[in-house]
DNA sequence: GATACCAGTATCCCAAAGGATACCGGTATC
DNA sequence: GATACCGGTATCCTTTGGGATACTGGTATC
């Protein structure tokens, strides 16, 4: 009685409530900062300095705007320490920790497409090998 | 001798490998859209039309330049049946389905991160009052 | 005859994301 | 005295994302 022949295990509403909860999650997540952020500060806390260089190629204007956001969202806090010159320490608190498991398979599905991207052009190049030297 | 103390879970190696890692995955995955039309593929095909109405809020412009780059990168098919007027279907592929896990962990934390962000203003909301209404 | 559907394309526009470069004031280092 | 570090801000710029609207051509529907 309960159960349906046919029923797709994806039915039309659970796709849509799907797209809903996955559209709030990117809404926060948005752009290509966000998630390196969190895992870069995931080992600890670090200086804006030292939180530069472990994101690589995001620019003081970028980092400085990013960590407002994050701070705003409870992802990160933002401690200054009265030192000369002053030292700003960044720490990601527990609510990051929520995205571990986003981050794992988010990270593990990375590795595996690159494989696969490098996997097909080297054979894209084998076939034009083949093209110029038939037989 | 292979153990050391204070070793952190993180080394700062595997932090970066993380970075590096998530930021491929978001390079294929950028924007608000990819991850929704992929969702919303995964329980059958759909045409244009079905898919922009599935997606909400998604123009005919963004839709038509999401669901190419899609096609670029393996995540779709596109199908043009020669009936009058032409129907298109857009299917899914095997490659998308490796994205499950993903797309599971992140609708999870999108459900439970709306719920936070209810309750946290609930709450403000109460506390409002209360420093209206003292006692 | 007017309207609507289909799968887009074309055009115009705005806002946001992102990048490049310069700069600050104070300290330490060469 | 020149340079570099620190934690940013300020300014300028380009690119991208995204939205709004209009349009097509052939069919079906009112």
């Amino acid at each position: 009685m309960s159960l349906k022949k046919e029923e797709p295990v994806h039915s039309k509403q659970v796709c849509t409530e799907s797209i809903v909860a996955v559209k709030d999650a990117l809404y926060v997540l948005n752009g290509k900062w966000k998630l390196p952020i969190i895992i870069a500060l995931s080992s600890g806390p670090l200086r804006f300095k030292e939180l530069q260089r472990a994101v690589e190629n995001i620019t003081t204007k970028i980092l400085s705007k990013e960590l407002k956001e994050l701070e705003l969202n409870d992802f990160i806090t933002r401690k200054v320490y009265p030192t000369v010159p002053v030292t700003v320490e960044y720490k990601s608190t527990g609510y990051s920790k929520t995205l571990d498991k986003v981050v794992n398979e988010l990270r593990e599905w990375g590795v595996q497409h690159k494989k696969r991207i490098f996997t097909k052009s080297r054979q894209n190049t084998l076939n034009l090998q083949k093209a110029k030297n038939p037989k």
